[in-house]
DNA sequence: GTCTATATGTTGATAGAC
DNA sequence: GTCTATCAACATATAGAC
């Protein structure tokens, strides 16, 4: 008996490596896609940045499409999040600013991410499933229900509520996938807390004041 | 003499075959860049969709980047007529509802140029000049200023300007960026002129009832 | 101005020694 | 699980006949 404590579950060497490696590997991929996309991207970009040989690459994911369809259910999960702000229980001001501050905190933290979703939407979506895009679909529809609920309510002003999403998706991600547009804008070099800080402040403000009945 | 009337300044044959050649490539071009960036665009798709040789895209490109460039230039002049709208001497109701309606109207007409630039900003930018950054920042602050005017003169409700046009730029260009995403949310299978309609409409009512004082 | 042939390098992917 | 060597296919770009 040694003075280590073995967790429950001790995952054998070899997983411990493959998933170190295959982590690696889905990191850097994540960023070279969202710059370049999968044709631009070179299986040998991603194995320089993931410090390993091309080879070693291949011995993980059969071919570049199985990388980037990792990455793809990857994000969509990370999607879903967010949207679980609007939920039908919660007051649309509370909902709505919770759902504002989570979009733009994902875009920050997680930029190459939103980034790499938004070239695979720039390329038409080609690579993502039927199933997807219906799960996509479905949870879209969940939230126009809501917010379509709320209106009927009196808690929200007449409005449509797709495009209404589609505005508050499309500005948060903003922030994200042309951060370098927003820098320029705001003349930054490059985006911190206090611009995502004012970013969040002017939206809700422009959102809630509108939106809501009450003020 | 012929029947025919020669217009006043003649282009040699030459010329006329070379402008229609270049007009052929840059738009199918931008098309394809648009969809698979700098890097994941070939040579030989674009001349094939040129219905081209591929050494005869070369006789009137030198590189592939020569392409691209030329095709940066257009897009930024188209990008700054929209924005002409927000003018220091038209009422700020006019004016922003003339912007998101030409920006709305450039998003479904040149749908291809939108993401093309969609696609240079994921990218990070690299390909634009300095100048052409600088003109971009230029063009920005001056509408700030506009902004800025409106509000000091009590014509709008105190915004930070910068965020409040990121929002009209983010919503307006997501409609041709993200037309699929767009379309699975509204439902439909792709954007018509009823869709871009009820975005103009909903933006409109978001942004002019909120940001106006006197409704 | 058109276009075939080709030079030269790089790609995605594999074989197989360690 | 690691990694060198390699393949066939394909890339950008050019030479040069027509």
């Amino acid at each position: 008996m040694t003075g280590k404590q073995p967790p429950p579950s001790q995952p054998k060497p070899d997983e411990r490596i493959r998933d170190r490696n295959e982590a690696k590997i889905l990191k850097s991929a994540v960023e070279l896609f969202s710059r370049k996309g999968f044709d631009g991207t070179r299986i040998s970009e991603i194995a320089k940045a993931s410090e390993l040989p091309k080879a070693n690459v291949y011995y993980y994911f059969a071919t570049k499409e199985a990388i980037y369809t990792r990455l793809i259910e990857r994000v969509l999960v990370g999607w879903d999040i967010a949207l679980e702000h609007i939920h039908p229980d919660r007051e649309p001001r509370d909902a709505l600013s919770a759902y504002i501050d989570a979009k733009l905190t994902y875009s920050k933290n997680h930029a190459s991410e939103s980034r790499f979703f938004a070239n695979e939407m720039l390329r038409g979506g080609q690579f993502m499933s039927r199933k997807q895009i219906r799960h996509m679909k479905e949870i879209t529809r969940e939230r126009v229900r809501v917010i379509e609920g709320w209106i009927e309510d009196g808690k929200m002003v007449r409005i449509d509520p797709h495009h209404f999403l589609i505005m508050l998706w499309a500005t948060t991600q903003f922030y994200a996938d042309f951060s370098n547009v927003a820098a320029v804008s705001l003349e930054k070099k490059r985006l911190g807390a206090a611009e995502f800080e004012a970013a969040r402040a002017t939206l809700v403000e422009i959102v809630l004041n509108n939106c809501l009945p009450t003020k």
